[in-house]
DNA sequence: CTTCCTGCAAAAGTTTTGCATTAAC
DNA sequence: GTTAATGCAAAACTTTTGCAGGAAG
């Protein structure tokens, strides 16, 4: 399951000249692991990565459409697998200590939530639209 | 209506022993007025303003809890009156230019969407839970 | 007259970039 | 052998902070 991503990844950067070296399929690993991860968290995560590097490559790497920029309230950017490569999800974030953790919601709500959103954003003149749905709290560790 | 939002600010201002002072008051304004703002909108927006006041009044309103930093895709952060000065709402981003618009979705799919994160928080763990709901697209002058 | 606010300039902290070296194809 | 990726150090950029002067109560 992670090595189709591995494999799609690889495609999408070969069609951007770009090659898929050890440390971007060691960043693709630790994400498709352990989910929207910060720069901080990156390098803790795996010893030897540089942090330019690991700034420069997540880049590419969204650049490509394997990686998104993740927005949340902390004070780095985190960063995830875009949902071609995992699936639809949403997240849930502790507003104590930033954690962020994926949660899928109900097909049936998210279907409704898509078809009204859809309208309501037509109404206000807007095109192609997506959601982002965060439930932010206070996780079991930080209660 | 935007007089009662003065009068709250300057009540949970005082509760903080802080002024209401004519710049805060001129920044309460604008964002009653125009909704989420990035700092350079602000700037822009009303001529006298210096940046380093600007950034220092708003974590001032953020802490009497008037105001809230809203999390975005751009480069600058923006803020917002509180929903208890406001109302619930969600935005209406353009991923191509960052405007931000207000949104209120019909009320039975909030009250839909609250009591069904609701359980899925508790499910994980989570206690506390409020979500953020925002619409991505693109907007009719970007098109 | 005491306390808080403002503005300037400098600092802090995150992210980006230039350049020489190393690795991939 | 040619083109791209890496690491280091320095730069850029947003946001925060120290300090002296000014305003508010």
């Amino acid at each position: 399951m992670t090595e189709t991503v591995h494999e799609t990844t690889d495609i999408r950067l070969r069609e951007e000249g770009q090659r898929y070296t050890g440390q971007r399929r060691e960043l693709v690993e630790l994400l498709a692991n352990e989910g929207p991860l910060s720069i901080p968290e990156v390098l803790r995560g795996r010893g030897g990565l540089k942090q330019s590097s690991v700034y420069r490559n997540l880049a590419v790497l969204e650049h490509a459409g394997v990686v998104r920029r993740v927005v949340t309230e902390g004070e780095f950017a985190r960063f995830e697998l875009t949902e071609e490569l995992t699936q639809h999800h949403h997240h849930l974030i502790c507003s104590t200590c930033g954690r962020v953790e994926d949660v899928t919601v109900p097909s049936d709500l998210e279907g409704t939530l898509d078809r009204t959103l859809d309208r309501l954003a037509r109404r206000a003149g807007f095109a192609d639209v997506d959601h982002r749905l965060d439930l932010i709290g206070t996780c079991g560790d930080c209660a």
